[in-house]
DNA sequence: GATGAATGAGCTTTCATTCAT
DNA sequence: TATGAATGAAAGCTCATTCAT
């Protein structure tokens, strides 16, 4: 039994070094940019090694989104639980984590939201990571309306406005990394009072 | 004299053909998977042709990032003097023309603004088609705070965190197409009025 | 174990093989009329296996000359040990033996004495095959004025005309091919001796 | 007739241009590495124009071959004329002539002597510089003979062995540059002397 | 489970040359 | 006389991937 584990433990451990090797290169270099030999040097294994893995190149790429997506989802599962009584400050919350999770992992943010869909293949965001992000984004949006804290129309109207809006600080932050934006912190900070502010009142 | 002329205009016209197919596809495909010998095909002219035109393809991509912005730019100086007494108004329209052009010119502005800075080589926002295209934001925001109509501590913050949410609607409605959003007017006006109202009330 | 001998052996196998296959070439063809591709056809594999036997071609031009150098150096230790005594018969040995191994392996001559030279890269003669070739001549010599077979100022200046004079026989023989010479041991006769003689009388 | 005679001159003026800039580059880059279009953008043409004065670019290396011979023909020719009446000195100052046209003209020499035989295509060195130079030197050498200064069996060999050693120290000295050689005059002073010594005694 | 050898397809770019003007 | 436009061919090299071991 022990050598079975071990030998499994071993397999998911070398797994998962392709995978964050794979993630930092691809951010670093762009999907286009890392081939498979430069990717097996780096982890020191050879490229066919890669293949035992995973199928190919898309899939390990994909893996890699599923990947980043299970963190975002965890953390803003363990929000919501955390602040289910106050459906604004879950919904405040959310967005700055989301802005958070995205600096904190620009390779994992920008390789699913910002890469993937530029890529020629046929990428599918339904059922993808972007997707299940969202939702709660929209669940949070939708908990503040029946709470008469926020006044909208239309959940999802808003729910999506607020989605490209900090999807849109999120990545200016990760890929302009030359323009001169006020401090960081400042910036996020003035978006999601934007936006809060701007569904308060009507 | 015709001659020549009648020549200058036939290379004109080839240097704008080369552009233009470039364009769809450096979209289509993202600039890795265009290669010129494809894009040679494309327009059924010798991968040799293209270098009587452009340097190497660098320059070529960045010459469409200039003609993007030339006329980005131009809609939005045409916009400001129709507007010039009403700063609001020219806010306002200024975010839906920036989002106009983006969808409608959505080769131009994915090349532009979300392919080439995940490029590897050594692109440059400053002095590029986004900053250029950013100033006449920055500048109408001063405009609506100099007249009392917004409210705001700090102007560049707030052009911004405008900037954001714009380029983020933008390109979130062109990369990710298969996205059940709600009706494209629909989330650009929420997202616009989402922000204006944001800024009104302090 | 016996596999990765024998995987290995194969291995060298190859190399030598296109290491063989390139100095043919590259003699008959001269250093930038040989293509990857050519060679590789030439042997019957593809241009990618040349590749995971050498860096590039200029690291397969190089291999090519040491490789020249070293069967040149070995053949002159070999001689000086059998003559250590007769000093002189080295000497005349010695040329009789360089001009024999540049007609012997025209293309290695050719390849490092002729054409190196004259790539556009920065080939350096310093550490070379050639300045180690030489140096067995300028001990020669040397040894002949210490036993007083030779008369010379300078034993530098001696062992370079020495060295550019049967350069100069070898290298008539090997590329001017159509040139009415005289019998070819008649020629390399004749300069030997006119040489020696040269030296000895003063 | 004074338009038609300066519309030659001037045709004959860019022929001269093209030429003189092809030896410098030919030179300086190799045969292989200077392209019609790098060679009409140093003399500022067009490409096309090189083709109005030469057929391609083997007609163009074959002519600045020809020409570097008219020149050292010419020089040899002149000496001849000068020292008829002592033929030794002839031979000497005519091996000094040899190698000081090379040293002085390396492009033409190299291109000539060197190059040319390596080159893949058809060269034929009957009938060309290298044999009509050769002949100079096979004249002085009977000459010598025939007034007894000079012993030998066999003028042609004879001939031949000056004639490779003082290309081996021509060729050398252009090619091997960073070779630590001796003083220039220095070596040439040795092999000269080296030469005639070998040949007076008998 | 991991690897070394090998490949076909493709890349960007440059070449010598031609042709209509 | 000179040129600008254009091209087919080829260059050196790297890619993702497979297969036998």
């Amino acid at each position: 039994m022990g050598v079975r584990e071990r030998r499994e433990r071993q397999k998911e451990e070398l797994r998962q070094e392709i995978l964050d090797a794979a993630r930092e290169m691809f951010f670093e270099e762009g999907y286009e940019n890392v081939s498979m030999r430069k990717l097996a040097e780096r982890i020191e294994y050879s490229p066919t090694t890669i293949y035992l893995h995973f199928k190919d190149k898309a899939e390990l790429f994909n893996q890699l989104c599923d990947e980043s997506f299970a963190k975002l989802a965890l953390r803003l599962e363990k929000l919501q639980k955390r602040l289910s009584r106050d459906p604004l400050a879950f919904l405040r919350e959310g967005l700055r984590a989301y802005i958070d999770f995205g600096l904190k992992h620009p390779h994992h943010y920008a390789v699913t939201f910002i890469l993937a869909p530029t890529r020629g293949d046929d990428y599918q965001f339904q059922g993808s990571a972007g997707e299940r992000a969202f939702s709660y984004m929209r669940g949070a949006v939708a908990l503040c309306v029946a709470k008469g804290e926020l006044q909208t129309a239309d959940i999802d109207a808003t729910a999506q406005a607020i989605w490209a809006s900090i999807h849109g600080v999120t990545s200016l932050l990760i890929t302009h990394k030359d323009f001169p934006f006020v401090p960081k912190n400042k910036l996020i900070e003035e978006t999601i009072e934007m936006i809060v502010r701007g569904l308060q009142t009507r």
